[in-house]
DNA sequence: ATGTGACTTGGAGTCCGTG
DNA sequence: ACACGGACTCCAAGTCACA
């Protein structure tokens, strides 16, 4: 509930994009990896969507990271 | 996708309960302070759910812990 | 005080496109 | 390669009765 311009989101899309970004991959690649939609992660990434944890996993995991990774600063 | 006794949301349920009994709260209890049912609650606990990180975050905060309290093992 | 199955519904997550 | 939107589908979210 109240899922747009959450803090916490805007966080954790700062994060994902930093970190997607260090290891030098595309949205799309990643998309591609983890089996999401590719417009899913922009949202994430944007901080407009409120995902599931099983969907950050699978995301800190084709980054070779952990979840607390994404949500740190929270 | 494939949420039922999924490892990841197993661990998060083990690491839940731990820290919500290691401060002496009852499942009604934090689920009145989180503003969620006490039956999620249980849920989550018990590894069958995989909640959002809102709701996730809501936990957290009102066990004076954060999210990466509760991925720890993940 | 907690586990559990069944239920409804809003939103998570997908798929099509555009600039 | 990414932001953004519309129109979906399907599961997370939230509730209930009962054990």
């Amino acid at each position: 509930m109240t899922s747009s311009l959450d803090p916490t989101l805007q966080t954790i899309g700062k994060n994902l994009r930093r970190i997607r970004v260090a290891s030098g991959r595309s949205q799309e690649g990643l998309a591609l990896d983890a089996a999401i939609d590719r417009t899913y992660v922009s949202q994430i990434e944007r901080g407009i969507a409120n995902p599931s944890i099983l969907v950050l996993k699978k995301i800190a995991s084709c980054l070779d990271a952990n979840v607390s990774d994404l949500v740190v600063g929270t």
